[in-house]
RNA sequence: GUGGUCUUAGCUCAAUUGGUUAGAGCGCCAACCUGUGGAGUUGGAGGUUAUGGGUUCAAUUCCCAUAGACCACCCCA
C-alpha cells in the first residue's frame, strides 16, 4: 500500500451529503426557471479540440486544462460554455431548428490559482438564444438570469447593461481595462491602457468617451422589456464601465451583481453573433449567459435562502429484532409504494434505542416501529422525532399521518 | 503564473525560549437501560503533529522540498 494523500487535487473539491443536496436544490429551482421560459437542456462534452478555444477566450488562454490524448490529438477540458455550445450549433442546427433556445448546466474547468469562492472544478449554467438578431433576444435571455435570482429569493441583484456598439472602435486593451474600471479607478485605468501600449492621449479620450456614453437603443430596450417583466427599478441599470473583455462579445454586454455582497459577478452575458462563424463559418446569431453556480450558491447561503437539507429520507424504519427483519422490509417497501423515502435501519441486531439515534442524528422526522405487540394487532407504530409524539395505526392509514 | 500567511484527533483549538508517554471541549463507541431520544453518570477508542528529507543529544516548535487551504496581485464565474 502506497503511502499517498487522499486530499483531492488544488481547487477541486469534494461534496459531503449535506453539500451535495443543498447543490442540488439549487439546480432544482434553476432548471424550473429555464423550463418555465421554455428553454430545454443539452450537453457537451468535457473534452474538446483545443483548437475550438484557442483565438476565442481572449487575454488568458493560460488558462485552459490543455493536454495530448493518447491518439496524439490536442484536447482541453470545457473552459465554457458558449464556445462548446457555439460548435455544437454549427453541427446540430439543422436537428435543433432556428431560433433555439437552451440551457446547460455543466462543470468547466480553468487552470487558476484557487482561492475561496474560486476553483479549477466549477459549474457553470448557461442559457442562450440561437438565430435571432433582435434585441428581443437580449431582453428576454437578461430577464431569464434575473428571474432565477428573483426566484431564489433574493432582494438585492441587479442587472449592469450596455453595449459593445457604444465601445466601437475601442482595442482590446481599452475594453479590457475600462471593463475593470470599478476596480481600479479611472488612474488604475490609465496606467493599465499605457501599460499596455496605448498613447496616453488615447486612453484619456477612450476614458472621456465612457464618461459621456449614454444608452442607446438596444439598452433603452432591455430595460423597458425588464420593468415591463415586473422587475423593480433598483434591479437594472445602464453601466458603461461593464465591458466584458471575451474577444467573442459584441453587442449588448451584462453582468449580475449581488448588491449586498461584496462579491464580484455571479453572472456575465453578452451576444456573440460572430462565434459559431469563426469556428465553423457558419453564420448563426446568438446571445445569452453563463452563471456562475458557486457563486450563486456562496451568496445565497449567505443569505439564508437555502433552506437546511440532511437528508431526502421521509421515514426510518426500524427493526425490533432479527426476526422481524422481512416484516420490516415489507412495511418500507408498502411506504415506499405510498411515494415516501424510506429507509430501513441497515444493521438488524443493534438496539431500538441506537436506531431512533440514528434516525435523530441524520435529520430523519418519523420513525416506524413494529415488533410483537403491534403485529398481534396488525398496526404499526408511527412516530414523530420531531414533536415527539407516536400513535399506533394501521399501515393505510399511516400513509395520511407521515404526509404530515 | 507572482508574492504572502497557514496545516496538530471527525470538528474547534492548546502544548512555556527546541526538552519525559502531544492535551481539552464537542462529537464518536460502550455500559447503566433485554420496546423508544438529543440529557446524566462511568468507562473507552481515536494522532507517524499534512507528506518527505535535513539540522540537533533532543523537533509540533528551526531549515528545505512537496501537497493542500486561505489572502493580495492576475483574471474571472
Amino acid at each position: 500500500m502506497k503511502n499517498m494523500t487522499t486530499q483531492p487535487l488544488k481547487g477541486f473539491r469534494d461534496f459531503l451529503p449535506e453539500q451535495a443536496l443543498k447543490r442540488q436544490w439549487l439546480k432544482d429551482r434553476m432548471i424550473e426557471v429555464f423550463e418555465s421560459w421554455g428553454y430545454d437542456p443539452v450537453e457537451t462534452p468535457t473534452l474538446e479540440p483545443l483548437s475550438i478555444f484557442e483565438g476565442q477566450i481572449g487575454d488568458d488562454e493560460k488558462l485552459f486544462y490543455k493536454f495530448k490524448d493518447a491518439g496524439k490529438r490536442d484536447v482541453a477540458l470545457r473552459y465554457d460554455q458558449s464556445v462548446p455550445i457555439a460548435r455544437f450549433m454549427a453541427e446540430n442546427k439543422e436537428k435543433v431548428g432556428l431560433p433555439f433556445r437552451r440551457y446547460q448546466i455543466q462543470p468547466v474547468f480553468r487552470a487558476e490559482k484557487p482561492q475561496k469562492g474560486r476553483y479549477r472544478e466549477f459549474i457553470q449554467c448557461d442559457a442562450d438564444i440561437f438565430g435571432v438578431a433582435s434585441v428581443l433576444a437580449d431582453a428576454e435571455v437578461i430577464a431569464v438570469g434575473l428571474d432565477i435570482y428573483r426566484k431564489l429569493g433574493f432582494k438585492n441583484a441587479k442587472v449592469l447593461v450596455n453595449d459593445r456598439a457604444l465601445l466601437k472602435g475601442f482595442p482590446y486593451e481599452a475594453v479590457s481595462a475600462i471593463d475593470k474600471l470599478k476596480k481600479i479607478g479611472e488612474q488604475g485605468a490609465l496606467d493599465e491602457m499605457v501599460s499596455r501600449g496605448i498613447s496616453k492621449s488615447d486612453a484619456t479620450m477612450y476614458l472621456d468617451k465612457i464618461r459621456s456614453l449614454k444608452p442607446n437603443e438596444n439598452i433603452n430596450f432591455i430595460l423597458d422589456y425588464l420593468s415591463k417583466q415586473g422587475f423593480d427599478k433598483s434591479w437594472y441599470k445602464f453601466d458603461p464601465t461593464i465591458a466584458r473583455s471575451f474577444s467573442y462579445s459584441s453587442g449588448p454586454i451584462w453582468e449580475i451583481v449581488i448588491t449586498d455582497l461584496e462579491s464580484g459577478s455571479v453572472l456575465g452575458g453578452e451576444r456573440f453573433d460572430g462565434l459559431v462563424e469563426s469556428i465553423s463559418g457558419k453564420k448563426i446569431e446568438a446571445t445569452g449567459f453563463g452563471l456562475g453556480f458557486d457563486r450563486t450558491l456562496e451568496a445565497a447561503e449567505t443569505l439564508g435562502l437555502i433552506p437546511d437539507l440532511k437528508t431526502k429520507a421521509q421515514v426510518l424504519v426500524t427493526i425490533f429484532d432479527e426476526n422481524l427483519v422481512n416484516n420490516s422490509a415489507g412495511i418500507s417497501s408498502t411506504l415506499r409504494d405510498f411515494g415516501l423515502n424510506v429507509e430501513m435501519y441497515p444493521n438488524p441486531t443493534d438496539k431500538l434505542s441506537k436506531q431512533i439515534k440514528y434516525a435523530i442524528s441524520k435529520g430523519i422526522k418519523w420513525v416506524v416501529i413494529c415488533g410483537p405487540d403491534e403485529i398481534s394487532q396488525s398496526k404499526i407504530t408511527v412516530k414523530n422525532l420531531v414533536l415527539n409524539e407516536q400513535v399506533q395505526c394501521e399501515i393505510n392509514t399511516s400513509k395520511s399521518i407521515l404526509f404530515k
